[in-house]
RNA sequence: GGCGACGUCGCCAAGUGGUAAGGCAGGGGCCUGCAAAGCCCUUAUCCCCGGUUCGAAUCCGGGCGUCGCCUCCA
């Protein structure tokens, strides 16, 4: 597989450390408000990306962290009065809620940076051995302009930098560009005893105290969204190689999604959470639409984009409902060309994905199949004809898997969200079918647009009538 | 101001040197009692200018436009 590696700015073949193994850490969120749509972005891209290794047959160790220690989950606890683990405890509880809804599958290890105080504390000190940190006032800082590497994954100079920093107020600090690996707690903030007295740790420290400590000193994945970029990850670069460990040798980093062109954020207040989406959409059709973009590409989110997604996963379900009533059998009888179809899917969808994970190709690689089984499904044909679209639908369903898509029951996905009694509709198309076998196509036509004001829509098909949700 | 990304059919979107995938929407046709679904046909030379090359959407230079990071942010 090939993986842009924003440390060097190229596609590079991917090569695990240990063969057959990938440990990848994806950094998650700061539980202190409901997750957006932007989130769901970064899990999804995440969450395929580990899919499509254990597709491939390898063990991948999938570490999603929570940020469960911060100035916001602070101030929001304060706001509400209530203590800041009550604040982190029911954001993760909304995030393991929305991430499940969303068919996004828990992380291999879900790890909350207070659960690796100590790991912290020794990556600090050992940073302050090395001379790379230093105490002051309380809090310990990383000394940039010590570590040479500093700008490298960014591709920022210090010196750039520093002329163009907004200047914090911090007389502590060495330098400005010194950032907090630790920070002295305030009266009613959390705190743990360190060798600087009572604080917390600051925000970059936890990536690399968790992550070396679960995946080792070297591992092979680790991302984020752009925005983790910097500072983010070029400050755990710091920290981590800066301790002398290897750390990871492929960054990842999906793009953003936007609202009108403009990225959707907390601060712009222009975002959507999940839970309001997914009251609007199934999660097939959100994660469809995520996935119809090059994960590295910013993806513009909007009701129209949405509703073509909802179409697009329509066609496939169509495809499987038709599928699933073909006759199975020995598909390999079927024609060679046919045959050949089948087996070119997967290939088509690996070679897809193994470029930088192109799930927008991938899909591309199914629809062709849909509209090409689908012909053969119209046209009849023989058992094996038959059989071969069924296989094609099972090929689907299967690679479908590693999207997270096309794991719904056909019938059901046409049903859901069906507000009329599924008996009473039933009961109707009968009334219906013998209207038209009297051929009282009025009376027909009536119960047919009776059920269309109800958002059902009716297809006829060889002597029976199947429905659907408008 | 510094750094970076992007600009492909009406909309969304793949495609990084060899002659433009796919989805949505539209038009025509087949099927249907009529529909729906499905199928067939149909719509682009890739922001502009210049250059490199036998050949460029793909490489280089310039321009225009959009966005992002540089501060908490997936």
């Amino acid at each position: 597989m090939r993986l842009y590696n924003s440390l060097t700015g190229k596609k590079e073949k991917f090569v695990p450390v240990k063969a057959g193994e990938v440990s990848i850490y994806a950094c998650g969120v700061t539980v202190y408000d409901h997750c957006h749509v932007g989130h769901a972005r970064g899990a999804v891209f995440f969450d395929v990306l580990r899919r499509y290794f254990e597709h491939r047959g390898l063990k991948v160790t999938y570490v999603r962290n929570f940020t469960d220690v911060d100035d916001k989950i602070i101030r929001r606890a304060h706001e509400e009065g209530v203590s800041w683990r009550e604040i982190a405890n029911r954001y993760i509880e909304a995030h393991e809620r929305d991430m499940g809804a969303l068919g996004v599958r828990p992380a291999t290890i879900e790890p909350k940076a207070t659960d690796h105080i100590g790991e912290i504390i020794a990556l600090v000190r050992d940073l302050e051995e090395r001379g790379l940190a230093y105490a002051a006032g309380g809090d310990v800082f990383f000394r940039v302009r010590r570590f040479p590497g500093y700008g490298r994954l960014s591709g920022k100079k210090i010196d750039e930098l520093e002329s163009g920093a907004r200047i914090e107020v911090n007389e502590v600090k060495e330098d400005p560009l010194d950032f907090a690996l630790w920070k002295g707690s305030k009266a009613g903030e959390p705190a743990w005893e360190s060798p600087w007295g009572l604080g917390r740790p600051g925000w970059h420290i936890e990536c690399s105290a968790m992550s070396m400590a679960i995946l080792g000193r070297e591992f092979d994945i680790h991302g984020g969204g752009r925005d983790l970029l910097f500072p983010h990850h070029e400050n755990e670069i710091a920290q981590s190689c800066g301790a002398g460990a290897g750390f990871a040798h492929c960054w990842v980093h999906n793009g953003f999604v936007n609202i009108n062109n403009e990225k959707m954020s907390k601060s712009l207040g222009n975002f959507f959470t999940i839970r309001e989406i997914l009251d609007r959409f199934p999660a097939e059709v959100v994660r469809l639409f995520l996935l119809s973009t090059h994960y590295r590409s910013p993806i513009d989110f909007s009701d129209r984009a949405l509703a073509e997604a909802r179409a697009a996963v329509d066609r496939v379900y169509s495809f499987l409902r038709g599928a699933v009533r073909a006759a199975t059998g020995d598909w390999r009888a079927a024609g060679a060309e046919l045959v050949a179809a089948v087996d070119g899917l997967a290939a088509d969808f690996d070679a897809a994905m193994e470029d930088d994970l192109n799930t927008a190709a991938a899909l591309a690689a199914i629809f062709e199949r849909v509209r090409l089984f689908n012909r053969v499904l119209t046209e009849g044909g023989d058992a094996a004809g038959q059989a071969v679209a069924a296989a094609a639908a099972a090929q689907v369903r299967r690679l479908g898997a590693v999207l997270g898509l096309f794991q719904d029951d056909p019938e059901g996905w046409f049903h859901a969200g069906v507000e009329l009694d599924e008996q009473q509709i039933e009961a109707r198309i009968g009334e219906r079918l013998a209207a038209r076998a009297a051929k009282a196509w009025a009376r027909a036509d009536a119960i047919r647009d009776e059920l269309a004001a109800a958002g059902i829509v009716l297809e006829d098909r060889a002597g029976t009538t199947t429905w659907r949700r408008g």
